[in-house]
RNA sequence: GCCCUCGUGGCGGAAUUGGUAGACGCGACGGAUUCAAAAUCCGUUUCUUUCAACGGAGUGUCGGUUCGAGUCCGACCGAGGGCACCA
């Protein structure tokens, strides 16, 4: 018997899929019921990865699996095309990142396709075609007109060296990293997309995504950050400037006893209008700005403030004066940019008051501390009762809170307001390999948007990345234009939008590719939304919550007719492997190590010890990573990806490993033996020639298996718990293995099991599952058959065995009939030797019987 | 720093969601087959009590709720993810 060889049979099926153009999703009216599945499509790096093969793995389990069950399913691809890495490329190796990207998508179109994987390559795009990025261009017009958009200044990191914008990754240690020079910050003019217009609607929906993992509610849940405080004014001791008062928002009114001081940030306006004359506080703020704007950056870093020597009265008491810091950790773009700080009940005032040696006056104890409650190294942040709060001692934080508020509104002197930490979005990007933002800048008409009929605005071809700065800005003549309303000489915007905004709505496109339009609303209207999304969770916050905004601004535009894009979220974990060095410390590809017993050696030269570290994420820069082209050419894509599918829950990550993989290919062979020693024996058997409720009593254990795991397979894939389906379809194996018909009505119950495990297994080893149908003697594929249906009858167990406890530990098991009743149950119990022997005439003084789960004896 | 998640045999993990902890796979060990090896097949495999048991312990640590806790609650320890210009 030859061994299955999937070198040829996996490019033959792939073929046949094709020309029966099984993955085609049919049209609205096709009358079955549709289902949308969508993995996040990749960035085209170059090559695909496992972490790849894992996600599109999954969603192919999915599409084949909703298939088989008579739905309409849309599994669609396409390609993240724009960003910076093409920009590296063509700065490092002087490739057009134009060219650099469409090569990329070839290689890994190609290696997609040796999975296997049932996408409907008819709808596939990248992102930087200009058919796609002209509609996204259009639609910046249309939020524009519906008033979603806003053109403000914001902060960025500034390289002075490379000319150049950079991202938080490319900030290192303060430096930019190609240049090595101290980053600035600098205020530019951008474009912002209005996402906090929809910072309650974001949030309450979240409650309707129940279909998405908890955890990532959860985080969208806290990074929208709403929360309700108290606005008020702390009236200024002297005017400075123009300045009588300081405007602050607090969240805990309630602490305003404990106040000790003022703290303004580094860009509130009158922090600018004391720098103009305080060098300084100028120096201070220059030490600010040197810093990252990542919110890490700022709330990781030393706590550093800057007397003003300014005083503000305590609103609740105009003799009480309270110096003005101006402190990093204060954000200017949260609240006012302004607070008071109570040292006592918030970490970052203590530890601040603690450096500058402010006063810390506890306002707020626990319910069972007495006076002499006091605070050390800990702000007290927990419930408990006011003290040393006037009017307000002994109430609650939550009354005061209320009681506080309720003060400041009757006074006129404050307000209630709710607050939320979701800031606006910024699109704009100095860049060149980016979708156009469609604006032209008249010095007399303003910011005009770019005539319709003029979309798409395409990237100019001849660039140079040869000098610093943004191409597109350097470009001899791509940015000089006329103005489209008074003819004048005009500017063309030169800054591209983030590739989050590509990604924001490329699931609404995949349902139809209309030509003149962003959708097609008889599409979106049948297809969306996406049944099943499926990516890594390192995207649980920004590009979901961009996406659901996106999704809301298109419905208000008119381009959808749903709110929420991704009706069902999962979020899959990484793939990982074992690191290694060779003793002068360089990280070693996995292929380069030999494995033994007393160690790892290197394979060129084995007196070579290797150093084995810590089991991460693979990454190039570390270099554990395995190549899945040399896996598809050594084991075949079945291999990879069932692999890719049992043991670690998808969830979770999973580690690689050449036994793993060993494991995977075992049982590849393992089917692929089992079902050809049986094909000629089974050859004209017709799989339904038997009477379930006929058989003999180890066929039907046989038979009962059969439709258990038929059920409970089922059952793992609609949650996608493809490991507990993976161990399944093992089992269900071994029992096949182990059964030897000897009749015609055992060859034919063999043979049923033997198709129902090739179409279970299907999904996740569909080339497999091909060549084995075909020796089971069908005819058609495998792709197109039904999903099997379990006997009910069959999953019914007339009886069942009971563990038996005495005072909670297990002494006993009890088989009883299904339909006992709890006194029987009992009562057999009671019989069992093992129950008397424990029980030892001791009085019972409780008995707990589940019925189907257990007895319970207590004594 | 803030927010979130996860800790179960030598390893990946399972456990009908509060009801027999360790399914299934890997590894290891023993055996069969083979001149030998590879491949394959059969068996054992949480720890522990000098063997064995229907003996004891056991789901990161400590405590709690319950007839009963891997599962619920509290504190702690450890690992990972996100933090707005990486995608």
């Amino acid at each position: 018997m030859s061994r299955y060889d999937p070198s040829v049979s996996e490019r033959d099926w792939q073929s046949a899929w094709e020309a029966a153009d099984c993955f085609k999703a049919l049209g609205p009216d096709c009358g079955k019921p549709k289902y949308y599945v969508l993995e996040m499509f990749p960035y085209p790096s170059g090559r695909i990865h496992m972490g790849h093969v894992r996600n599109y793995a999954m969603g192919d389990v999915i599409a084949r699996f909703k298939k088989a069950q008579g739905f309409n399913v849309l599994h669609p691809m396409g390609w993240d095309a724009f960003g910076m890495p093409a920009e590296n490329a063509a700065i490092e190796k002087g490739t057009h990142p134009a060219t650099w990207t469409y090569a990329n998508i070839d290689a890994m179109r190609a290696q997609l396709k040796s999975l296997g994987l049932s996408f409907d390559w008819s709808r596939e795009f990248a992102t930087c075609d200009p058919s796609y990025y002209r509609h996204e261009q259009a639609m910046f017009l249309d939020f524009l007109e519906a008033g979603l958009v806003d053109r403000r200044e914001s902060i960025v990191n500034w390289d002075p060296v490379d000319q150049t914008v950079l991202a938080n990754e490319q900030v290192i240690d303060g430096k930019g990293w190609r240049s090595s020079a101290a980053v600035e910050q600098r205020a530019l003019t951008q474009w912002f997309l209005k996402i906090s217009d929809f910072s309650d609607d974001l949030l309450g929906a979240l409650d309707g995504l129940t279909r998405w993992p908890e955890k990532v509610r959860l985080m969208q849940a806290n990074w929208i950050g709403r929360s309700e405080g108290l606005a008020c004014r702390f009236e200024l001791a002297e005017a400075v400037g123009g300045f009588s008062d300081i405007e602050i928002y607090t969240t805990r009114p309630d602490t305003l006893y404990g106040a000790s001081f003022c703290a303004l940030s580094p860009d509130h306006p009158l922090t600018l209008e004391l720098a103009a004359r305080d060098a300084a506080l100028a120096d201070f703020r220059a030490k600010c700005a040197a810093r990252g704007t990542s919110e890490s950056d700022i709330e990781g870093g030393e706590k550093l403030g800057y007397d003003t020597g300014l005083f503000v009265r305590h609103p609740l008491d105009p003799d009480w004066l309270l110096p003005v810091y101006v402190a990093n950790f204060v954000l200017m773009g949260y609240g006012t940019g302004a607070i008071f700080a109570c040292p006592a009940h918030d970490q970052r005032d203590l530890d601040f008051a603690r450096k500058y040696d402010l006063p810390v006056r506890p306002v707020v104890r626990p319910a069972d501390a007495d006076a002499s409650f006091d605070i050390a190294e800990l702000a007290y942040t927990g419930d408990g009762n006011l003290f040393n709060s006037g009017d307000f001692d002994g109430l609650s934080p939550k009354a005061a809170q209320a009681q506080i508020i309720a003060r400041f509104v009757e006074a006129g002197r404050g307000a209630r307001q709710v607050n939320f930490r979701l800031r606006d979005w910024g699109v704009s990007r100095q860049r060149y390999w980016g979708c156009p933002i469609p604006i032209i800048h008249c010095p007399h008409c303003g910011a005009v948007p770019v005539p319709r009929a003029q979309l798409p605005v395409t990237l100019p071809e001849d660039v140079r990345f040869d000098r610093p700065g943004n191409p597109l800005d350097h470009h001899p003549d791509w940015k000089h234009t006329s103005c489209p309303e008074c003819g004048g000489d005009a500017l063309r915007e030169t800054d591209t939008f983030d590739t989050f905004v590509d990604s924001s709505w490329y699931y609404a496109r995949f349902t139809g590719l209309a030509p003149d339009a962003p959708t097609d609303r008889a599409a979106t209207d049948y297809w969306m939304s996406v049944d099943q999304y499926i990516g890594g969770i390192e995207h649980a916050i920004l590009h979901l919550l961009y996406a659901r905004f996106y999704a809301r601004a298109m419905h208000r535009t008119g381009h959808l007719g749903t709110d929420e894009p991704f009706a069902g979220l999962f979020t899959q974990g990484m793939v990982c492997h074992e690191t290694y060095r060779d003793a002068a410390g360089n990280w070693l590809l996995p292929e380069q190590v030999e494995r033994r017993e007393d160690g790892a050696f290197l394979k060129d030269d084995p007196t070579q010890r290797v150093e084995i570290g810590g089991i991460e994420k693979m990454s190039k820069s570390k270099k554990n990573v395995v190549d899945p082209d040399d896996i598809i050419a050594a084991y075949g894509a079945d291999t990879a990806r069932w692999f890719m599918l049992s043991d670690s829950p998808p969830e979770r990550d999973v580690q690689w490993t050449q036994e793993g993989v060993d494991g995977a290919w075992r049982f590849v062979q393992r089917v692929w033996r089992l079902i050809s020693t049986q094909a000629d024996a089974l050859d004209g058997v017709n799989a339904q020639d038997f009477q379930a409720d006929k058989l003999t009593a180890q066929t039907g254990d046989l038979y009962r298996t059969i439709h258990r795991s038929i059920h409970d397979v089922t059952q793992d894939l609609e949650t996608l718990g493809f490991n507990r389906a993976v161990a399944r379809i093992y089992n269900l194996a071994n029992e096949l293995s182990g059964f030897t018909p000897t009749d015609d009505t055992e060859r034919a119950v063999l043979k049923s099991g033997l198709c129902v495990l090739v179409q279970l297994f299907a999904p996740m080893m569909p080339h497999l599952a091909e060549s084995c149908w075909r020796l089971l003697g069908h005819e058609g594929l495998v792709a197109e058959t039904h999903w099997p249906q379990a006997d009910a009858a069959a999953l019914v167990e007339d009886s069942v065995t009971l563990p038996v406890q005495i005072n909670g530990k297990r002494r006993a098991e009890i088989t009883v009939p299904k339909s006992a009743d709890q006194a029987t149950i009992e009562q057999l119990a009671r019989a069992e030797p093992q129950v008397e022997k424990f029980l030892d005439g001791k009085p019972i003084k409780k008995c707990v019987v589940v019925p189907g789960r257990i007895v319970n004896f207590v004594v």
